[in-house]
DNA sequence: CAGTGGTCTAGACCACACT
DNA sequence: GTGTGGTCTAGACCACTGC
């Protein structure tokens, strides 16, 4: 359980005099017509935002109560709730009653990859069993124009590449590339990788300190080419989803680069619309 | 705008004596272990979603003010508050500050086709242009097996099938087909269809009271049949984007069971992980 | 100006988890 | 029992819209 009181083991935060957040004087920062106007509660969105990006409060924490952090902040639990409640509707926060809030984890992720959206066309998701990875390759090397570009980094700067594949029930099923900046995950090997039971997500949150919070996908119909056929165990020229994926840590930062193929005769890529 | 007392101009809601929405006596109900406690605010959510589905306020309608609202159900505005925030979030009400809220619609629907998750892979969104559409053939017939299982119909009920193709700048670029219950669709022919400017979820909404809130997709990786193939200009067996949509009403009733054909060499599926 | 949603507060009480 | 999040209320005030 935490101290009883948050000031008496100020972290980073302005010491008790401090202000209620900027309290009552809105627009005083911009010279010019900017509104600039923002709620406390966002305000207070950012707070815990930038607290959890300074790794105040790890993956699996659970963080101050409602109680302890309105204080902190001087401000209502009211509004520290609503805080709250929009990071924990962005998935960057688990409230569990009667115990806390935590901060989430790819790790122990109910019972699934968090981002890996491809179900068994027949039975339940469950069926198809935990996927087998096994890691063909992991080198470092010099980023190609479009990773770097993708990633934010420069042409030529060192980045790691990982290539595996995921099979289920034996018969391969996805084939992956996966490109990572070599500055934030120094020290990552195939070694690491192979011995790694669990997400590969909850890896890079324990061994590196990044968490993925939000990715976007690009998804296309393609014909396998003769490498990709090879690993997949298909004939080249066979139709495969290509799923192009960049992953976001806090703030979004662009982390991760990975483009999978994925055979679908007998799986789909799933969504909802809404 | 609305009459200032709601209980002067009584729809179906229960005279100004009634209670205050089961209020105080949770569990009165089931005789045996079920909790089935329920907050307020759900069941708010619940009667709000009622009216929507009986057609009390149709898409585009504003709804009654919070404060109009909180007095029907006697209960506080707050209460009223978090049900609307919750239907906003479902995309089922629009808030607009200082008018009012409204029910959702899919026509006026910014600036895109709602549930249509293509994106050009270079340039704006905007750059692709509307979709020119051409109705290939609209026709009534019977159900097969396993469009009736998924519309929740029994095999060889009434349905309307309708063949379609969506070209970009004049590129034939996704094949669609599409069924619908008879039943819900009375009246739809291919002049209707044809004449008809705007979203096709627009339409159903105007012509048949039929607003499609949500949707489930199936996405894969197929070749191109000879059928197709010729339909969307490309040669036999090439790779195309196979993606089954079933779109539901509320209270997750199905409507409509779709199944598109895309080309994806110079635009993809788009879609946002978190 | 009045009417609408949006924010913020303060306090009471409920449901749940651990000890 | 104590501490946590969850619900509900009531009222004050702010911001935006349109008359």
């Amino acid at each position: 359980m935490p101290s009883s009181t948050e000031n008496l083991s100020p972290t980073s935060e302005p010491a008790p005099a401090a202000e209620p957040v900027g309290a009552g004087d809105p627009g005083a920062i911009g010279a010019q017509a900017a509104p600039a106007f923002s709620p406390l509660y966002q305000q207070i969105k950012t707070l815990i935002l930038r607290s959890l990006q300074a790794g105040e409060w790890k993956p699996g924490d659970m963080i101050p109560s409602e109680l302890d952090l309105a204080a902190r902040y001087r401000v209502s639990q009211g509004t520290v709730r609503k805080a709250i409640d929009e990071l924990a509707t962005d998935n960057l926060l688990v409230r569990r009653q009667g115990k806390g809030t935590f901060v989430a984890t790819h790790a122990e992720q109910h019972i699934q990859y968090r981002f890996l959206r491809v179900l068994p066309d027949i039975g339940d998701p469950a069926s198809q069993g935990p996927a087998e990875r096994s890691i063909i390759e992991c080198r470092r090397q010099r980023a190609p124009a479009e990773v770097a570009r993708s990633l934010g980094l420069r042409t030529g700067d060192a980045v790691i590449q990982v290539k595996r594949v995921l099979a289920f029930g034996g018969s391969p099923a996805i084939l992956e590339d996966i490109w990572l900046p070599g500055h934030s995950f120094k020290g990552l090997t195939l070694e690491t990788l192979s011995t790694d039971k669990g997400p590969m997500y909850a890896l890079f949150e324990t061994r590196f300190g990044v968490r993925m919070v939000r990715a976007v996908e690009k998804v296309k119909a393609v014909a396998a080419d003769a490498d990709n056929a090879v690993l997949l165990g298909v004939s080249s020229g066979h139709p495969l989803l290509s799923v192009e994926r960049l992953a976001y840590t806090y703030n979004d930062v662009p982390m991760e680069l990975r483009r999978g193929f994925y055979r679908t005769e007998t799986r789909h890529y799933h969504n909802e619309l809404s």
